[in-house]
DNA sequence: CATAGGAGCTACAGCAACTAGAGCTTCAAG
DNA sequence: CTTGAAGCTCTAGTTGCTGTAGCTCCTATG
């Protein structure tokens, strides 16, 4: 048995992230010694693994939280976890989108920078201008993504 | 003078989120009317409108906060408005790098999904193996991307 | 066997950037 | 004069953690 330490550094999650997934319910309660540290077997670096694996690819808890489900339920349909993938696709390529967009405009933005005073700064200039033409702004931001590394 | 939902009409910006950039000093504190309602005039909207296209671009409020500034002082060198864009820039190529990984792995998951059930399903068994050969896991994932459009 | 310091524990505060709701007042149209 | 939309303040919630304070516990060394 391993302590949450040794977890920890297995999975590469931070300590305080285990105890924040055990109090959301993605992660069981741990069995506890006799000085009330959390005991963890092989299975739970497994699923650590995958919850972690899982926020690496964007999904949020909550479509992880149902990944963990079917795991759990072999033999249901795995239906729902393509579902889950291709709507975590098109949230990625919608993102990418916006993203493209917002490249194109701030090189954009910065290439005709000419470097002399806030009062003609191009960067400036092109926030503060009402032309919104080159804007992705019809379409909606992505949400959080997250952090995954220190 | 426009009440703040002509304020928010006019820039699309939420009239709860004008109150909060009014709270964290981002927007000046408005003149108030006989019977406390806000007042604004044709420079908050341009101001507002400035801050929402810099949050359309993914700047987070604090470069906000200084790009208003240089506006403030247009005699200030351009340059930091440069900096702050050009490291907008590194940041949204480093999402974009990230997205692209995350948009391969997920169209290989999804395409090689044989609508079985949960126990042989690619989804949940990429999830779950330890082999993270194809994972941009070790670059970090970015920060979140704020959500403009309801 | 005592002790030092690293690791564990709980509980709570904070981050970004809003968003939503309760419960009230004010304004403008009919 | 009334009604309903829009304004007001204040508080709490969102997502996914992260950090801190102030304890206790475990293990290794002297």
């Amino acid at each position: 048995m391993f302590t949450i330490g040794k977890l920890a550094r297995e999975t590469g999650v931070k300590v305080q992230t285990v105890r924040y997934y055990e109090e959301i319910g993605l992660m069981p309660h741990a069995e506890r010694s006799a000085g009330n540290q959390r005991l963890y077997t092989q299975a739970h670096i497994d699923r650590l693994g995958f919850i972690r694996h899982g926020r690496e690819l964007g999904f949020p808890l909550d479509a992880i939280r149902t990944l963990l489900d079917l795991t759990d339920n072999p033999d249901a349909s795995c239906e729902e976890a393509d579902e889950i993938a291709r709507a975590q696709l098109v949230e990625v390529e919608s993102r990418l989108a916006r993203l493209e967009a917002l490249r194109t405009e701030l090189t954009r933005m910065i290439s005709q920078c000419a470097h002399g005073t806030a009062a003609d700064c191009r960067v400036i200039e092109v926030l503060a201008s009402t032309d919104h033409a080159h804007c992705a702004s019809d379409d909606h931001m992505p949400d959080a993504a997250p952090r995954i590394a220190p």
